[in-house]
DNA sequence: CACCGTCCTGTTAGCGCTAACGGTAGCGCA
DNA sequence: TGCGCTACCGTTAGCGCTAACAGGACGGTG
């Protein structure tokens, strides 16, 4: 491997000539076309062996126009859900044979999308994943009616826009009922950023749930997924005194509540019982461990990328959307109502 | 925008057609060469706009041997600390003009590594960013001899290999030193796992500073950063009661200790003070609010393409290693050491 | 006026690969 | 023998771009 004098890469016309073929005969060989005898792939193999010959893709991707290369527009990476979404995308993608090239913007502004879809299209990708967890994202990328498949998270479109998710209602609706079997009747609600699509989801799944049971949400505080936010609304429920139970949406603010009550003498789950949302793996080491809600990131990754399979590769129409069901996993941070004073 | 009936992207010379110059003159404009008059940049200008034009990136690839990409190779991206070093990279390569190409292995097998690293010049990476916290991650590399510039996070080799990192052990010996200071004698210490050369290096601080201070360094016990062990180690520390101040090597870790404390009814910090490393967002939140060690991940990412930009703009020979300083963050979590019974 | 240098523009020749087509040999069948 | 079909392999023509060279126009200088 590596002779002493490769100033340039060997290309095809060098592993022909050392196996006396033509250079196509060796596009055919590494193509896996049927047409070559055993024994001329043999030699051509050799060649490419000996020589440690490796295909340009710039040149390949020239005249096929594939580059087998993804594009991922991502926001918000900071947080637990994109950032778990890019990681199970890229692993999925990488079992099915594509890259993932990132551009990651700040916010959700139509421009910031604008330029970077415009990025990696122009590196040539092959299809676009967008996890840009904001309102509007949808809009912006219909607007830009892109000529490549787009797998949005969070959301389908049409055209050549489809979605895949979890169900970040059936979710908010699996930890209410959870609550409800309880005996919870007062069930409050910390929200994320009303600007995001899943923290809205989950506001509806909480309503929609009490609605059914035939119980008041008017108990709705909105945070900002961190657990600083969380902590400051913990201290003014404390206060209140409002709900035994509390559905928070992700399990950083859950924390500071958690640390709120915990200093007002609030008692979690004999005073109020909380839920969070995600599952992060420090969740089932806070005090008292917490009940929340987990979303397969890695499944979810695995749909999106079925979702661009079908259209790249078997010209599949978009406009579909896949859903993922979350589960919820019960801890110790939930309880029976307490017994009425 | 968008032509009706353009069932083929514009090239070069359908924009030099409608200007009425040459292809080699919008090629010229394009790249910002000097040599073009105004008037003549003027109108090419208008054309480009007016068709839309956007340059093919594989076809320019071929003839420069320049992608503007960088691919990075990461495993563990599940952990904090190479999540957001991958982060501040990703920020810091969009700001110099660079994409990033994602190639995350699982472990840190030297086939993996040889696997992904083709996987990355194939795509005719320009320059490579490795995210392997592992020992041995660094000879698997040089065994490789590339060609083109690597920057290795967490250590520097020769020849095109650079390296960046932040100060594990004079993070650690800050840590460390504050303990001490606070009037602590008996420190003991929670490792990660033996071969992520962090963690390793996080323990030779902790070694040395204590051997400054002619205290014991027998305090040892070693976690997989997960809060479960720190947990774990957390009930057995409980029991033996040995130490009055415990350095832990992740803020996850030390999470478990604070609960498996909080059960034994071992109070932090009046009987035992904690000091955690990363300075996740929610360790301001744990109960109490955890005293640790803050990473600046996006001077990491910068100091990265610095390095890179260096090797490939300037063609600077490798070699060199930069180094960011970490920072202590004191909060509730450390105390002075209690007065003996 | 001849000469040189500077500024601008055009022409030519690839970068390394694949698609499309052409050609040869060998076989079966009438 | 002639025809057609299949299996295999080679030749040619680009994909869209930039580097390198080749001028032409113009102004200044001796």
């Amino acid at each position: 491997m590596g002779n002493s004098n490769d100033r340039r890469l060997p290309r095809l016309e060098d592993v022909a000539a050392r196996a006396k073929v033509s250079h196509q005969t060796v596009s055919r060989v590494i193509n896996n076309h049927p047409n070559v005898s055993a024994s001329t792939r043999a030699r051509v193999e050799a060649a490419i062996a000996e020589l440690g010959y490796r295909r340009n893709t710039a040149a390949r991707s020239l005249v096929t126009r594939r580059t087998q290369n993804i594009g991922v527009l991502a926001s918000e990476l900071g947080q637990y859900g994109p950032a778990n979404t890019l990681l199970g995308v890229q692993q999925a993608a990488r079992e099915a044979g594509y890259f993932v090239s990132i551009a990651s913007i700040k916010g959700a502004g139509a421009e910031a999308i604008s330029d970077a879809v415009r990025h990696l299209t122009d590196q040539g990708a092959d299809g676009l994943i967008v996890i840009v967890p904001h309102d509007g994202t949808l809009q912006a990328l219909e607007r830009l009616n892109l000529d490549v498949p787009v797998i949005v998270v969070g959301g389908a479109g049409e055209g050549r826009l489809s979605g895949a998710m979890v169900d970040q209602k059936l979710g908010a609706r699996l930890a209410v009922a959870h609550l409800i079997s309880l005996g919870h009747r007062r069930i409050g609600h910390v929200s994320g950023p009303p600007d995001w699509i899943d923290a809205q989801a989950r506001v509806d799944g909480w309503r929609e749930e009490l609605a059914e049971a035939g119980l008041s949400d008017d108990l709705l505080v909105e945070g900002d997924w961190s657990a600083g936010s969380g902590y400051r609304i913990g201290q003014q429920l404390a206060e209140r005194q409002g709900a035994t139970a509390v559905f928070v949406s992700n399990d950083q603010m859950a924390l500071g509540l958690l640390r709120a009550f915990g200093e007002k003498g609030v008692r979690v789950p004999e005073d109020v019982s909380l839920v969070g949302f995600d599952d992060q793996p420090e969740s089932a080491y806070f005090m008292p461990p917490l009940t929340t809600v987990r979303q397969d990131f890695e499944e979810l990754g695995k749909r999106c990328m079925d979702l661009m399979r079908a259209q790249i590769e078997d010209g599949a129409t978009g406009g579909t959307l896949v859903v993922v069901d979350p589960e919820l996993v019960v801890r110790a941070s939930t309880a029976a109502r307490p017994a009425l004073p």
